[in-house]
DNA sequence: AGGTAAATCTGATCCAGATCAATACTTGCT
DNA sequence: AGCAAGTATTGATCTGGATCAGATTTACCT
């Protein structure tokens, strides 16, 4: 039963090197044996719906995960009941990586939209790193990657003010959707405005009057999720007395 | 002139085989052999003074470096002039992970103390991973944790109270220390307010205050730099309506 | 379609912690 | 030793954003 369905699921499958995200994801660099290598011990599921979960806090640590469509949160539970976003992740990240230490995923990792992940076996491609170069100093980059965003997050979480921390959110959903092929002004937000403030360390109330603000100055259209940014410019300059942390905040080149 | 100088430090290396910190370090599950050959590679310099810089934002990526003794700051510039303390690192800890994806350092490193430092280059190191499977598995753990405690520290600015910020910034402090051979009651602290507030995201009075309070409410007993931890316990339930966040912030088991 | 729960918006109030300010205390420098 | 500059403490005030509360809209379910 099971067999067949693997079966159906082949057809559906997106070969790395024909994937439109591979520039982002772990085939970057490599050459087309290479990826076909890489291709063999990933494992493609059928899209999950909404509130899914790809894993879950405590879960043995096996793959890390890319998303291929669709939207991912990272979150933990507080222990009076609270959830805290720890991130978003759109097609071409990786989620996962912060289980191999503890061999255990410390975070839990939901799916906020139809979403589509491949998984790749963390042993498996340990042992390909170790045959393929390009592919190890990738992996170490995306991980490399993980880190400066947090940093980029702590340094904004750490000083700047609700209405800074929302601009860079939305600017580096900005980038991310253009480094996507997406359109870097108009997009939907697969968040509600409780997990938008919970990852920016705001109350959703906040959250909810700072994009009737930005509406009021003109920089943003806001109907419900759907997000239009008027003014760029407007946007960046809220962020000018900042670190240079937009970059940090997941920006692939 | 140089060379004269590199004769005399080799008198003063210690060989990773025979450091106390391997336990802790790259070496962690090699073999004898293996960490020869890591240890060849390994650049161990004099140790710098108070306020030298290990590296700066901008410098080129070249290696990664292991706090032998000391501490490190690594910090950020806001372009206001202010600074931001992006994190603290002990003896066994490496910095310089944040450069790897774009090949330059998005952070500075500044000595906090007289401080040693295994420099490590990144190149000879990537190679050596791809030979001894153990050090490329040392490494990404490395990397993991670096991600889970950025994490950790994520959750703690974005949600918690000044009292639990600095219980926490202690609390790692007093692991590490524990997990170092230190006592994890009695400690100096090598940074000063201003610092712990940056890395907090806290005013420096507000650090001040809490120390006070700290002292009033017998939890510890303060005098400058040197801290004593009087009521381990009373630390710990000041994070008790936390994210068990605590094992993030730092501590290798 | 209609009913219920969830999400969002908006207003009113409050408070933790920032900021401002003044005074010690250290530490380094000549 | 003595001055200057950095560092820490403590107090007084102010404010950004949390919290509380209510109204409204939207999404989901059968």
């Amino acid at each position: 039963m099971p067999q067949s369905k693997v079966i159906s699921l082949n057809k559906l499958k997106v070969a790395c090197k024909n994937c439109g995200l591979a520039k982002l994801c772990l085939p970057l660099g490599l050459d087309s044996g290479d990826i076909d290598q890489l291709d063999a011990i990933v494992q493609r599921h059928r899209p999950m719906h909404r509130g899914g979960h790809i894993f879950q806090t405590g879960d043995k640590f096996r793959s890390i995960y890319v998303v291929k469509t669709g939207t991912v949160k990272t979150y933990t539970q507080c222990p009076n009941g609270t959830e805290q976003v720890v991130g978003f992740h759109l097609p071409g990240e990786v989620v996962g990586l912060d289980g191999i230490e503890s061999d255990k995923h410390i975070c839990s990792a939901k799916a906020l939209e139809t979403t589509a992940v491949c998984e790749v076996p963390f042993d498996h491609l340990e042992e390909l790193t170790s045959t393929i170069p390009g592919l190890q100093h990738q992996l170490f980059r995306l991980m490399s990657r993980e880190i400066t965003k947090e940093t980029g997050l702590m340094v904004l979480l750490g000083k700047s003010t609700a209405e800074e921390r929302l601009a860079a959110f939305l600017l580096s959903l900005s980038v991310r959707f253009h480094n996507r092929g997406f359109s870097a002004t108009e997009f939907n937000l697969s968040m509600s405005r409780q997990e938008i403030g919970s990852y920016l360390g705001l109350a959703l109330e906040t959250v909810s009057r700072l994009f009737t603000h930005f509406q009021e100055e003109k920089i943003l259209l806001v109907d419900r999720k759907h997000i239009q940014i008027l003014d760029l410019d407007l946007l960046y300059d809220l962020l000018s007395n900042q670190t240079t942390c937009l970059d940090k905040l997941g920006a692939p080149s």
